[in-house]
RNA sequence: GCCGCCUUAGCUCAGUUGGUUAGAGCGCCUGAUUGUGGAUCAGGAGGUCCCUGGUUCGAGCCCAGGAGGUGGUACCA
């Protein structure tokens, strides 16, 4: 006989930067998805499930002067050579069909979409390179109500989900402000908004960066540049020490004015005299740097606090006023809903993705302490984010069309929750009926059927019944709470055993082995009690409905 | 992309100046118990010491290159 070549085995195992999900992992996430799409929809916004794959051209992908796509976007080319792509993103894909089904759709139109994106990047941990977002964007308004309610919106689906108020905090900037800022600056003309152009790109990476590097080192960046721990030097904007200060100055206002605050001695010299008089009055009243004990007028008045500020810096600037202007309007719009700072707070050290925001823009952070395995404190990033894009429909259409809207990213979200301990990746398993005498599979089989039309998670033990410890072994491994036996002895006597699992494994935990084979966890009712049976243990164990 | 660290059983990790047959804990399997999970006891299986080459009488250990992982940094529409 020819000796067959063995072909090499496959390898089993996930492509680098993808995963797989099980059980709990994915019912819990869908249950998620579930519950912010009802926030949503309950304010008023339409699903769209929209294609998963995008040509590159409608993604704007390709790279600048090269007819291949940007690396970071997983795509291929057809047969009739064009590019096709798996979106990195639900809001390109938004624009897209925006643009294509305008006339059948209203003004403004107001979708929610959820699902996977891609991205072909360098995987992190807790970073992958598929993972699901749930967006919701209204096209079609360039009111800052629109933007007020997408805050709102988002604090209410946080909390919707388990995220407790005061755990998290919705923070808001505005791009103009930001531009305003690099116009006094002096990195922005207003004339010639190409020039210094690159410079901008470093300020803006540089303000992102002041959680992870602190003034100091994003100094450093805005200045001549920085180097790391590991020796590595990363180049700076080169900015002047003036212009470092007025950067800075603007990112660090949320701490600046807990200073002012705190000190009455030492009020600032550029804010105006109405400004001194109000803090004069609250900085009696409150203790700095604790939200929580601001009274809600107090509270409102934090954001209007922070406006004024800003004010002050970007005062010279179009269009820095103009941001600072739609900031009040936010403020505002939210403080009448009763969203005050202690849910959604303006700071100014927002920045975001950079790419095609054009005006306000949000990020939800959350604020509580999580430990990782090896006991360190760790912050959790950013969960979701959004802002303004005026810009992205126009590349379709060539009209603007005004846009705004948030992304959640659900899978951080859920992550954040199990750290928390407000979910358990562990599932409740079946009841589990075993299998004492093979030739009775029928008996119960009819057992199962009966548990399942009454609601329970049920199934019959499918293994090779010989060995009866595995059944429960089974059983315990598949974090059972009950299981189900019934042995020729019980079938004579027209009775079961119910095994509460649950309470077995807490007496266990400092019985003797005398106590422990006493099975008091075990209990023998009528065949016919066995449903009501049942129900009761899962009700005393709160895992079901009576 | 750049810099550092790491790679030994399913998992977490020991492993002496380079020396015979490479270890532990946990997990897994079997039995004590063919009708009782998690406790206890006894036994057992399980290894390309990341790969390739080099030095050496001899390499898990030393050297070179490569791969993978990880941390930092950069990039991230």
């Amino acid at each position: 006989m020819a000796k067959t070549r063995k072909q090499p085995r496959p390898k089993a195992e996930t492509p680098k930067g993808f995963r797989d999900y099980f059980g709990a992992e994915v019912t819990q996430r869908a249950e998620m998805l579930n519950v912010i799409a009802a926030v949503y929809h309950r304010y008023g916004f339409d699903a769209l499930e929209s294609s998963a794959v995008e040509t590159v051209e409608a993604l704007g992908k390709f790279l600048p002067d090269v007819d291949r796509p940007n690396e970071g976007v997983f795509a291929w080319q057809e047969e009739d050579a064009a590019w096709l792509a798996l979106r990195y993103d639900l809001t390109a894909p938004l624009a897209r069909v925006y643009a294509q089904h305008r006339n059948d759709l209203p003004i403004p139109y107001r979708r929610y979409a959820m699902g996977p994106v891609w991205r072909n990047e360098k995987p992190g941990p807790g970073r992958f390179r598929q993972f699901y977002q749930c967006d919701a964007d209204t096209v079609g308004s360039a009111s800052m109500a629109a933007d007020a309610e997408i805050c709102a919106m988002l604090s209410d689906t946080l909390e919707a989900v388990g995220i407790a108020r005061g755990d998290y905090v919705i923070r808001i900037n505005n791009r103009k402000v930001l531009n305003g800022v690099m116009e006094v600056a002096g990195v922005l003309d207003p004339s010639d908004p190409e020039k210094f152009a690159h410079e901008r790109g470093i300020v803006l990476r540089a303000i992102d960066k002041l959680d992870r590097l602190g003034p100091e080192g994003v100094r450093a960046l805005l200045g001549k540049g920085r180097e790391d721990e590991s020796g590595d030097f990363t180049k700076g904007a080169g900015l002047g020490e003036d212009q470092v200060e007025v950067v800075l100055s603007f990112v660090l206002g949320k701490e600046r004015i807990a200073e002012q605050l705190a000190s009455i001695a030492e009020p600032a010299g550029k804010l105006n005299a109405d400004w001194e008089a109000k803090y004069r009055s609250i900085s009696e009243t409150i203790e700095v740097g604790d939200r929580k004990s601001l009274s809600v007028d107090n509270q409102e008045f934090t954001n209007r606090l922070t406006c004024t500020y800003l004010r002050s810096i970007v005062d010279n600037s179009v269009v820095g006023a103009e941001g600072v202007a739609e900031l009040e309007q936010i403020a505002d719009l939210l403080a009448a809903q009763g969203y005050g700072p202690d849910r959604i707070v303006i700071d100014p050290s927002v920045v975001r993705g950079l790419g095609y925001y054009t005006g306000p823009v949000y990020e939800a952070e959350l604020t509580f302490e999580i430990f990782d395995d090896k006991g360190r404190k760790r912050q959790f990033g950013s969960v979701a984010g959004g802002g303004r894009y005026d810009d992205l429909v126009k590349r379709f259409t060539g009209q603007a069309v005004p846009a705004t809207g948030v992304s959640i990213g659900v899978d951080r979200l859920l992550a954040a929750l199990r750290e928390k301990g407000r979910i358990t990746a562990q599932e409740i398993g079946p009841v589990v009926v075993t299998v004492m005498d093979r030739d009775r599979m029928a008996d119960y089989q009819a057992m199962v059927a009966e548990l399942r039309n009454a609601g329970v998670r049920a199934e019959v033990y499918l293994g090779n019944p010989k060995n009866f410890g595995n059944q429960l072994k089974y059983a315990d491994r598949r974090n059972s709470p009950v299981a189900i036996i019934e042995g020729g002895d019980e079938k004579a006597r027209g009775v079961v055993q119910i095994k509460d699992l649950i309470l077995g494994a807490q007496i266990a935990q400092n019985a003797t082995l005398e106590e422990w084979k006493e099975r008091p966890s075990q209990f023998e009712v009528a065949r016919g009690d066995l449903v009501a049976k049942v129900r009761e243990i899962l009700v005393a164990h709160d895992l079901g409905q009576a």
